[in-house]
DNA sequence: TTTCCGTCTGTAATCATTACAAAATTATAA
DNA sequence: TTATAATTTTGTAATGATTACAGACGGAAA
């Protein structure tokens, strides 16, 4: 986690944001969603905790957990249940679809160009996952 | 669990089912698929198992973990993972999306009509699920 | 019968997540 | 400022679905 003067300039403009939301910035809050806004690897609980835990020494897994819920809970950042036995986190919440390779487990996203439905007229949907798995082209290649 | 005559039925073509697929045919296998066939409800691992141990008295949970996880990885039943905790299978194996009301936990299918992606030349697309969340037309209306 | 092989069972281990209460921090009031 | 209240954070313990694993069981073949 490299603090640069940018990177200053975006905890600042999170700062705001979470305020604008009601949110209490904190510390903890502003560097976990900077922190998901930034990387592209979809982040588990455990990779957040030890890429924070440098700048945050004090950081404990519990307040991982309880920050991620807290900004699922306002959308500002989406919950990728696509693996079965552990969560991940998206700082990307553009309507997307995640991609999850079987052989080296890395999440890709992808456009959903078009997503026609029915059957729910009358419910009111809050949120929307389209999840694929397979193999990825990468992989592909190497078990030519 | 009720047997009729119809379901027996049912049970046989199973059997074959299974057999052409190079599955031996035991009774546990037939009834789990059986049961998944004919439940629309989704059911988790405790409901199979509850549902089928009175007619199958020596069952095990383990047993229908196994199961289930052949059943899958033949493509005879779909695993719904739209839960966080607790997975849900699929006796139809037809594309279609599930809701999940946030309210009263049901399950719904509902048709896919259209899905149009991008961002995945190259890729081997095993598996595509379609999950949507919220509250249903049911709960809405005793929650007005 | 005996052996072999795949299926099934029951118990124990795993591990992400949650519950919870105390400690630390921050905000508010006096 | 100081005291008090409210919120955030921490660490440990509990939860509970899933998995690992070893032994029991049962059918088929010799």
């Amino acid at each position: 986690m490299i603090t640069d003067g940018k990177d200053q300039t975006n905890m600042q403009n999170i700062t705001d944001e979470l305020l604008n939301k009601g949110i209490k910035p904190s510390f903890i809050r502003v560097s976990v969603l900077n922190y998901l806004r930034s990387s592209f690897d979809h982040p588990t609980i455990d990779l957040i905790y030890n890429s924070l835990k440098p700048t945050i020494p004090t950081l404990s897994k519990t307040s991982v957990y309880n920050t991620v819920e807290l900004l699922a809970d306002f959308d500002l950042i989406n919950v990728v249940t696509i693996d079965k036995n552990e969560s991940r986190y998206d700082g990307n919440i553009e309507f997307h679809g995640h991609f999850k390779c079987e052989k080296c487990n890395k999440l890709y996203d992808f456009r959903l160009l078009n997503l026609v439905y029915g059957d729910l007229e009358g419910f009111s949907i809050k949120s929307k996952d389209v999840y694929f798995t397979g193999v990825c082209r990468k992989c592909l290649k190497v078990y030519l």
